[in-house]
DNA sequence: CGAATTCTATGATCTGGATCATAGCAAAGC
DNA sequence: GCTTTGCTATGATCCAGATCATAGAATTCG
């Protein structure tokens, strides 16, 4: 699904890059020369301090700034890191030379702009009850058994909750019977009749 | 920017459609089968019931069902609404015949991708005062005069807050000289010396 | 295997922001 | 011009969820 699309870069030119936690991998403002992918640990894209998004292994660095000719944000290792640089223009080149490759890579933006849509509608309502019961219910069908992949306190926080609410509230829809606990991180949601 | 990019769509059959309020424009599980831009109203997209994502006049639905061969949510007219329907194969083949507009479309779904990532970021963020100076932030530069184009009352909403905590909040701001207000939607940063 | 760490869980207290209420002001409509 | 509607603003009250505290279960690690 939002697979991690690395092997599309397989045919371009690329080096290793390693870098210390704290460090910066590029800072706002200057050219934007590479496409970075992270490899292991995680990089914090900031602006003016405030960060905008956090990017963990497997995932990539700096999608914006292929479009643009300069970083518009600053990105420094938040542990330390192992990344692999594709040069701009060989990402480009690649992707024209490679229609399909091109597509898959526009699908994978499609995807996570939804994602995070997703997420930002889940978070803007207003009770813990109704954001746990919408993250769930957009995770799977109701009826059907959805199993987390991730810690509870995780989620938790991605749904702007602390995990001792979350877990409260998870009780609190199991006792009013909107929702099932096959295991820890497994759930069922329960069809309502009166609706 | 972000810009509307519906001329790029412009060699493209495409077909009118009017929508009343209410309607639906196509289920979840149905094959898609076209991309739409909303000329007028608003279309809401959920799954199960949960809200993903509202689409406003100006924007594309069912990105993401370009690369996919069914529609994974219920898109609903939220109030009476003006389209205009691009059979997905045409804008795929319209895609792959000229690289340069898939590239932009790419470049569109990224900035898409970001801006809303950003955002979750700062929602993410614990106190009121924190995110709308965390909103401010991202939006301009410090002791650069930052103008909202849109109501407070909207901004509010955007950031997780009600109007009155967010009026309350930049009252607060003011008083102790983190913030400016030239104007009812100006705010100018100020820099803070003890950091 | 036993120790350390992390996750899951629940209880008690306290606060920030939601909610309710009210009002001045600006913009839009007639 | 006057009226209506929506935005900005602020005050009073109240509660959901944050915070602090504690502990058992599960996982990781040496």
């Amino acid at each position: 699904m939002a697979a991690d699309w690395k092997p599309l870069l397989a045919g371009i030119t690329s080096q290793h890059l390693d870098l210390a936690a704290g460090k910066r991998l590029f800072k706002a403002g200057a050219e934007a020369r590479s496409l970075f992918h992270v490899e292991q640990g995680s990089i914090t894209l900031s602006r003016h301090g405030v960060v905008l998004h956090r990017v963990e292994a497997g995932a990539l660095v700096a999608e914006t700034s292929l479009f643009a000719p300069r970083y518009d944000c600053d990105a420094v290792a938040e542990s330390d890191c192992h990344l692999e640089e594709f040069p701009k223009a060989a990402v480009l080149l690649h992707l024209s030379a490679h229609p399909q490759i091109a597509l898959a890579f526009t699908a994978f933006l499609a995807r996570q702009a939804r994602l995070a849509r997703g997420l930002l509608e889940v978070i803007r309502l207003k009770g813990a009850r109704e954001r746990t019961m919408a993250y769930l219910t957009v995770k799977g069908a109701a009826d059907a058994v959805i199993t987390l992949d991730r810690p509870l306190m995780e989620v938790a926080s991605r749904i702007g909750l602390t995990h001792e609410a979350f877990y409260r509230t998870l009780k609190v829809l199991e006792t009013e019977g909107r929702l099932a606990r096959p295991g820890k991180r497994s759930f069922r949601l329960i069809t309502q009749d009166g609706q």
